[in-house]
DNA sequence: GCCGTTTTCGGCCCGACTGTTTTCAGTCG
């Protein structure tokens, strides 16, 4: 994968490149915006050159022929000239430097034509002997400021799970309106677009008595300590390791501000042309006729994307793929919902791994609404996880007949996560999957194959015509473990032929398959199961996260298994 | 350096906060 570093590289590159004075500062912005595009892209650049060559690459937005040009050399040469001559004018860490908080690359020039800082590590010692200080433009206090984000940095390295920060952010809002202080508050960012890790929370809040908002935020016990204080905006860094922005909004600027903060980035340059071409001006604070200056919207969401002539999307599509585009022509999907969902297909017992019994289980999925739920017990092969062998299966499957017999007013579905094994066979005898209702099979072991033959072992699988649901298709634990590797376009296109559905597994660390990867999927004629994989009852409610990524990925309730009543769906698995 | 029903030239999102200034540059999102 050329994807992360080339895109490290241009950043490098743009840095360089805003230190002289002579060069336009639009040409440093031009090497960000296609650092951007390729540092997240789900193909990778070496494919799409080998594939389609400069024109391909061209076709990328923000590459253009002389960039593009770089990415060719790079994969030919492992470098890039450009680089490597503004690397010999400045032999500096720009990208390890600039990761510090405050640091850009002018801080980190200066740094080191003064003081030879020309890493991070210069940078501690250059702090600990207090040189900083002395310089022209900076002081004691940019001196503890750069020491606090050099600490922070390394505190906290990774970008924290969903399934962490959106407790935390949704338990501040809930103390802010339970405060009396605020009339409105709500979380905005990488969160509510249900990014699967979130860098920040930002929330956003409508009082008339911003001043005690902004102590009270200060003083809550979630905080660790205060970063930035102002009379609109609050920064503090939350004792479970994320920093969190509480921003002070008009009424009457509170849907350009919640569109503005929930991004992404690259949608809300998108729109901005858009408004511009249309002869507005939008900023954070509405939208505004730019003849007479006059607020044309504002105050929600809706009317903003209404005044432009588009519908309102749901903000998980907000990450410019083309959602602004099919609002303009009304042509936005429908995509799932939570309350689409009647089932949860993946769920553990205390048969194997869970922690409960099958009907504390289904007693739980009954509670939040649930018209059927799949017991998925491990097959032997998972010692670890406690699996069960095909006799084992059997009784379990008595005692689920029983509690259907007994009624519990949820369906108990009959099924097991078999472990599709080395070589592409299944871990229990025919015999048994025939007695289920669905099939789940997942690669547990043996991981580490070469991309070709984990495909082959999947696909196998998948051809059994015993299986169902492929769980977690990549195998990736975020901030972990890395994807298998394996051909997903394979594994896709044999699904399609065989009727077996690709699951969303929405445990908070896996969220596998992963937004970019159901888009991918969207190509094919497959259908989808977002499950919870849950261990315990209240790892039920972990659905949402999988609704988060179905919707990126632009899922409607059609695509998705577990939204039809237990009849359709049996039908579908019989098929 | 990129890009195009306003364009192959002339634009490029834009406002808040900070520290160190004495009106602003740098950084961030």
């Amino acid at each position: 994968m050329y994807n992360s570093k080339l895109a490290e590289l241009f950043e490098e590159i743009a840095d360089m490149l805003e230190l002289d004075p002579k060069i336009s500062r639009f040409e440093p912005r031009a090497y960000r915006k296609a650092a951007m595009t390729i540092g997240t892209l789900q193909e990778d650049v070496g494919e799409i050159y080998e594939k389609r060559g400069l024109n391909g690459l061209m076709e990328l937005s923000g590459v253009g022929k002389s960039i593009a040009g770089h990415i060719e050399e790079y994969i030919k040469t492992g470098k890039i000239k450009k680089y490597e001559e503004l690397k010999k004018k400045y032999p500096v860490d720009f990208s390890g430097l600039t990761k510090i908080q405050g640091m850009g690359a002018k801080k980190a020039l200066k740094l080191y034509t003064e003081l030879n800082v020309k890493n991070v590590d210069d940078l501690k010692k250059a702090i600990e002997r207090h040189r900083i200080r002395e310089l022209e433009g900076f002081g004691e206090r940019s001196e503890e400021e750069l020491a606090k984000g050099i600490a922070l940095l390394e505190s906290s390295k990774g970008r924290m799970l969903l399934g962490t920060a959106l407790p935390e952010a949704e338990n501040i809002v809930k103390k802010l309106m339970d405060s009396g202080l605020v009339e409105k508050a709500m979380v905005c960012g990488s969160t509510r677009r249900m990014k699967e890790t979130v860098g920040d929370l930002d929330i956003l809040i409508i009082s008339k008595n911003g001043e005690k908002v902004m102590d009270f935020v200060t003083k809550m016990n979630e905080v660790e300590n205060i970063m930035l204080r102002g009379p609109t905006k609050t920064t503090v860094w939350l004792k479970i390791g994320l920093s969190c922005d509480f921003r002070l909004i008009e009424p009457t600027s509170f849907g350009a501000a919640t569109q503005y903060f929930t991004g992404n980035k690259n949608h809300n340059i998108k729109i901005r042309e858009i408004a511009i071409k249309k002869g507005y001006k939008l900023n954070e604070y509405g939208l505004f006729d730019k003849k007479n200056r006059n607020a044309v919207a504002g105050k929600g969401e809706e009317e903003i994307y209404k005044a432009l002539g588009m519908d309102c999307m749901p903000p998980e599509m907000r990450e410019d793929r083309g959602e602004l585009d099919l609002a303009a022509q009304h042509k936005l999907p429908q995509v799932v919902g939570l309350d689409d969902i009647l089932g949860d297909l993946h769920v553990h017992s205390k048969h194997s791994d869970g922690d409960s019994t099958i009907e504390e289980m289904a007693l739980e999925a009954k509670k939040l609404g649930r018209k059927y739920i799949g017991i998925t017990d491990h097959s032997k092969s998972e010692h670890v996880a406690n699996g069960m062998d095909d006799s084992q299966f059997l009784k379990y499957f008595d005692e689920i007949d029983r509690l259907n017999d007994r009624g519990l007013g949820i369906k108990i579905l009959k099924s097991g996560e078999v472990d599709i094994l080395k070589d592409g066979t299944l871990d229990l005898k025919d015999k048994t999957l025939e007695q289920m209702d669905y099939v789940i099979g997942s690669v547990h072991m043996n991981t580490n194959m070469d991309k070709e033959e984990m495909t082959k072992r999947v696909i196998k699988a998948i051809e059994s015509g015993h299986l169902n649901i492929i769980a977690h298709p990549t195998g990736r634990l975020i901030n972990r473990r890395e994807p298998f590797q394996i051909d997903l376009d394979n594994v896709f296109e044999s699904a399609e032929k065989n009727n077996v559905a690709m699951e969303i597994d929405a445990f908070p660390d896996r969220l596998d398959l992963n937004d970019e990867n159901i888009f991918k999927a969207k190509k094919y004629k497959i259908n989808f199961s977002i499950d919870t994989d849950a261990h315990r009852p209240s790892h039920l409610q972990f659905m949402r996260y999988g609704i988060g990524m179905a919707r990126r990925g632009w899922l409607t309730a059609h695509n998705v298994l577990n939204t039809l009543p237990e009849e359709k769906l049996l039908k579908v698995f019989k098929k």
